[in-house]
Formats: structure tokens, sequence, C-alpha cells
DNA sequence: TGTTTGACTGGGA
DNA sequence: CTCCCAGCCAAAC
């Protein structure tokens, strides 16, 4: 909110970083949704393409996005394609046929729950 | 240097 | 319900 958090963010791949930091554990947000916190609503698959070079920064939790129907389409580009289930299984977030079960209810939206 | 692809999304047929 | 298309833009080809 302010202009001094605001200077922190240069590109846009350091803010999606840091708005998936934010994400509670638990909880799952979308792409669209980071991207539309970030203002850029369309551009959702740069957000995904922000996560593929993520994977290299451990402190990113990128099993937490998922796309707007609750479903893991980037389960394959973990470690092993299990992997992005399991570490959400671990935060008790269940999974069927690599959809998140509830997604509505643990949906985390940035631009509702997160102000800056 | 031009074209294709993609961890996306919303709208339309 | 499914399928297709346009917009988005960095990276890969």
């Amino acid at each position: 909110m302010t202009s001094s958090l605001n200077e922190k963010y240069k590109d846009f791949f350091e803010q999606v970083y840091q708005v998936v930091r934010l994400i509670p554990e638990g909880r799952v947000t979308s792409y669209g949704a980071i991207a539309k916190f970030l203002g850029s609503k369309k551009s959702s698959r740069m957000v995904g393409w922000a996560m593929n070079v993520s994977h290299v920064l451990k402190d990113v939790p990128a099993h937490r996005v998922v796309n707007r129907v609750g479903l893991l389409s980037g389960k394959n580009h973990f470690k092993t394609p299990t992997l992005m289930q399991e570490l959400l299984n671990e935060e008790g977030v269940t999974i069927e046929n690599d959809i998140v079960v509830n997604f509505s209810n643990l949906f985390w939206d940035p631009s509702k729950e997160l102000y800056l």
C-alpha cells in the first residue's frame, strides 16, 4: 500500500514470488488471482512462467498455486508428478483426480485477503 | 529475426 | 457438457 512497499517490487516475477510466499499453509490460489492482484489480470500465463523458473528458489511454495478450477496443472513441472499433491496433502489439502477438493473454500484471493 | 509454445483465463459457439 | 478463440508476453526454436 505504501510507496515504500511498492518500490520493493521491481519486476513482475519478483512480485509473483512475494505473493506466493504469503499464501497461508493449507490454502491455495490461482495464477489468474495473482495476476489480477498484480494489476494484469490477463498475464496469468506469465505467473505460470514465473513458477516454472521459481523451482530453483526454495522458499516459493509453488504447490499452492493451481489454475482457476483447482486443477494441479503444474504438477508435471515438479521433481515428480506426484510431489505437488503430496505437499498439499501434508498441509491438509485433499486432492482427488488432480483437483483440489473443496477448492472454493480453500481458495485464498490475494486481492481480497492481502493488503499491501 | 519470425514463429511457436505455455504451470492461464473468460467468453462464445 | 465440450471445443475453440483471442489476449497476454517471456522463452525457446
